[in-house]
DNA sequence: TATATACTGAACCATATGGTTCAGTATCAG
DNA sequence: CTGATACTGAACCATATGGTTCAGTATATA
């Protein structure tokens, strides 16, 4: 079972609630990057770039680190395991209240596709 | 490809971010409730229930409807595909970056499972 | 040493959020 | 008609968010 921390879950929801963050991480899933460098990408100051940074950084979703003058940015150590199990669980939910099956059954077809025999058999 | 609508995905993740929304969701996903069931539910006041509700219907996520003095939530039409989407996207990317592809490997298992062999033989 | 670069922190601004209270309106029960 | 129930809207409050500017500090370069 996995336990969720609300307050975790909180912190990356809203990290994850801005499209700008979001395109930090894509950005930081091709390459790390320095604070400038991701100021000018998504154009802004570096005050304010710095902030996103720190949001992404409390969320646990990116690691920094100083040498010298540059503050490197890297993707964090944790994926977002916790946040994909909330949205599967509520994604189950959602499919069995609406006996629309069709989400579910779409995830499912590669694995029916293989087992599927056995039940048909 | 998934078309990512920013601000569908900036309203949800917003929504998903508070700890009383997510419970409500969950709690919907059982039955639907009024906003008064779910004002007890959560020990909040009906304007305070009814903003969380509000912010919930602008996300899709739950619809609402008035018939007497009473206004039913019910799970929204929609799921969270896209949210979803998202997510595993960045699973995957971070999963390749660190080479750590533990969590890749361990959804990938029962896919695997059933089409390795072509791959194999 | 002088200058440019890279970041940092404080302060400010407008708007949003998460909650409340209070004063309604609409509906149902008698 | 009376009263209780269920919601609604406005107003308020404290705090957070997303951004800015401005004035630093620290580091690299010439």
């Amino acid at each position: 079972m996995v336990q969720y921390q609300p307050a975790r879950l909180d912190a990356a929801f809203a990290a994850l609630s801005d499209s700008t963050r979001r395109g930090v991480l894509a950005r930081l899933g091709r390459a790390d990057a320095s604070i400038t460098d991701l100021a000018q990408n998504f154009q802004m100051t570096l005050t304010g770039m710095k902030k996103h940074v720190a949001v992404l950084e409390q969320a646990g979703l990116v690691r920094t680190e100083k040498v010298g003058r540059v503050r490197t940015c890297r993707l964090g150590l944790r994926g977002l395991e916790e946040e994909a199990a909330w949205i599967e669980r509520y994604r189950k939910i959602w499919a069995e209240r609406f006996g629309e099956l069709d989400i579910v059954v779409e995830e499912l077809k590669q694995k029916e596709k293989a087992n599927g025999r056995k039940k048909r058999g």
